[in-house]
DNA sequence: ACCTGAACACCGTTCAAGT
DNA sequence: ACCTGAACACCGTTCAAGT
């Protein structure tokens, strides 16, 4: 009767990192996660629902490895764009992901909107490297907006206040920044 | 030797978009299409090279479908916010099809990047828009940012600003509008 | 030039059986 | 409880043949 599993959801999660990062997400498939285990593709139903169920190992598998900071800031701007950053670091070390988070892995997890917009810039700001690389001087006289959200954050959203402990980050990606700012001087549409 | 062909492309875009409506994109396979036409699977290989050319069949049939603004804003925010617009009822219309846009269709294209942030913004709007409601009175009080992106736009990206001639759009939709403005509360992150 | 069916090497998942 | 192989209904693509 009671049998220990054979593999932790952690060594599934490895695994099937390995094969996405080595092949893309197109060579992460039951059979071939299974195989790479040494075992049968039927075994992997006791972790996991369905093929979809992969994908989600995976994002948290990646999501695992950011460094979320952990210090406050006192400019709540300097503290999102901490967390952007940590995220798009921890993206870009496993780039073959990308399609997965893109396609269906954080807006399954019915995560806030705020955190979502962060990370669709992310994704945009990814997809956009690997296509060539970004005008960096773009932003540099770029201006602030109005900053409501940060209340919005406070009492709506704890979760992503949580997040926003930030680190004093000493090593932040240049490009990135100035990419984010040119981003945001293209995104800012507001009227006057 | 030479035969006409049995089918346009134009035919086969629309019966990819039906089946992709109906099914999702899960349900756009070589074999569904050829028997969605009364053919078979091998036939396609004429219009298209390989699985993938069907999604872009797919988006493009979508893209063809936006109605790009046609005349000019003085202000130039007014005519992007225009294009995302247009670009978001688009995609609104075909909700299966965000499936394929995001995982690779535009950023195939070699876009440019300030299209490409808004199409990512469009993007995170579409699918927060799945997961639940938007917070739409967000960014009621949103300022300006510095606009240097405009001879941007000019000088190095000439299919944005031909796409920027922008019409004077009478029916946007408020949520979306108030949706953006939130986003770009959001990621307001320029220093000062 | 364009179409086509058979065949190949895959795929996810159901099922029934094993410990 | 957990594992497993066989079987089923798919899939994209190569190939060789048809008009």
């Amino acid at each position: 009767m009671g049998r220990p599993p054979k593999f932790s959801t952690m060594q599934l999660q490895q695994a099937a990192l390995e094969l996405v990062d080595k092949h893309g997400l197109a060579g992460l498939s039951m059979r071939s996660l299974a195989s790479a285990l040494g075992t049968g593709a039927m075994t992997l139903y006791n972790h996991v629902p369905d093929r979809d169920g992969l994908d989600l190992l995976v994002i948290d598998a990646v999501l695992a490895q950011v460094r979320w900071p952990t210090t406050c800031h006192n400019d709540w701007r300097d503290q999102v764009e901490a967390i952007a950053v940590a995220g798009w670091q921890a993206v870009r070390a496993h780039p073959h992901v990308l399609q997965a988070l893109a396609s269906s892995g954080l807006s399954g997890h019915a995560l806030l909107i705020a955190f979502r917009a962060v990370s669709a810039f992310v994704m945009g700001f990814a997809q956009a490297e690997l296509a060539g690389p970004l005008a960096t001087e773009a932003g540099e006289h770029a201006q602030d907006v109005i900053a409501r959200m940060r209340m919005l954050a406070k009492d709506q959203y704890p979760r992503l206040t949580e997040m926003a402990k930030v680190a004093n980050l000493k090593k932040v990606d240049l490009e990135f920044r100035a990419g984010l700012r040119a981003l945001l001087i293209g995104l800012a549409l507001s009227k006057s």
